[in-house]
DNA sequence: AACCTCCCAGTTGGATCCACATTGAATCCA
DNA sequence: TGGATTCAATGTGGATCCAACTGGGAGGTT
């Protein structure tokens, strides 16, 4: 029985360490500009150098950390790099609803309308998770691996500086309004029609962005 | 004198292994499937295991190597995998070929216009890295980094696995005629145009490919 | 003769060691 | 007192060492 037995008391690897500083960055607890160095996050982890080197390795290879002077940071993006990077998110999820309404099968469709119940109970963190799955699930409906993995690697760049407010409640039942329609086009089999309800959906995050970003500009 | 000099004589780094091996797989002098060792590449470029493993480490990230049993091996792909990576590429190319319509500047124009003038005269490898250099310039030109990498990540992914023949004549004259026509529009600020251009370019690289894989199929 | 078992060679992943570069501060001189 | 210079502290990058794992082959047994 060769099945890989993922031991859960077992020694964390580089992988692991991988994931969990991956997952420290998308979901914004490490502030853009702030350095960490190896040896900091090795003792951290309970580990040597060895596999931390590895993971900042691929994670600088991701865009989601930068060497600095003296260790790592999450590269702080003005507010023009912001706008560029959800150009590009744009593109890669457009295309991506478009071939998920021609493509989706059943399977697509059950995942995302259970995604879509979930999210009408979920609040919090649970929330955001709900709503990131449901632009995976999106992006796998379309069956092209190499598109959904450029699109999810793009959004993490712009997770990493997203504030992830996500409360205000008129908000929040937009984005479950808005993720209905891109469903129902889908669902529908309509590859224009899920563009452009994506592309509304998204459009208005980023406007929403840019202008927290125009805020948090003046302040300063 | 902040200036970094590159010591052109003294040792060399992970770095320099990274943009080594990657040139290697990127122009086709690895050979899909066969296995490399991390010895045994430290041991070829003279290095100790250390850089090497930091450098697989980041091609595995591109995508451009994958982990196997014992070493690494550019991944082997199915002709439908293939297919999908030209599916991405297209997004990408067609996306970033519209907005270049739109922003490129004068020097960008220019750029594109010694590019091909250069390929007139230019025959063999000369040829391709220049044509692609092209390729390189028009995503330059659409003014967003974010897209022109993932953009020119895909494509890498796609050189491993060309033959790279671009020999024969026709093919040639093909080739230019259609970066012409794709540098009109993008001079005439026609976005339309550039990407129907582009497409036409693009498609008829990739029913090209498909042939060639169709046919090697079948000799298998 | 076929199959099973055990041992050994080879390779990766992690830990540690060492050399070099850069920064900040403290000190000394003008 | 201000500025330049030197020195120590800190941290990365490379090299080497060690442990765990896998695969194949040799040898024995049925």
């Amino acid at each position: 029985m060769a099945a890989r037995i993922e031991n859960p008391a077992k020694h964390i690897g580089a992988d692991d360490i991988y994931t969990r500083i991956r997952r420290r960055i998308v979901e914004g607890h490490v502030t853009p500009g702030l350095t960490l160095g190896e040896a900091q996050l090795a003792a951290e982890y309970g580990v040597s150098r060895t596999p931390v080197r590895n993971a900042l390795a691929r994670l600088e290879q991701d865009g989601l950390f930068e060497r600095v002077r003296f260790g790592y940071a999450v590269p702080v993006r003005s507010p023009e790099q912001v706008v560029e990077l959800f150009e590009a998110r744009i593109i890669l999820d457009l295309a991506a609803a478009e071939l998920a309404a021609q493509r989706r099968s059943e399977l697509d469709l059950a995942r995302l309308r259970h995604l879509l119940e979930q999210a009408e109970a979920a609040t919090g963190a649970d929330l955001i998770h709900i709503n990131d799955a449901f632009h995976d699930a999106l992006r796998d409906a379309a069956h092209n691996p190499t598109l959904a993995q450029l699109a999810s690697r793009v959004e993490a760049q712009l997770a990493a500086y997203e504030a992830r407010p996500a409360g205000a409640p008129d908000d929040r039942q937009s984005t479950q309004d808005e993720h209905r329609r891109v469903f129902d086009a889908v669902h529908d089999r309509d590859p224009a029609r899920a563009r452009s309800e994506l592309q509304a959906h998204v459009h208005r995050a980023r406007d929403l962005r840019i202008a927290a970003l125009a805020r948090a500009d003046r302040k300063s």
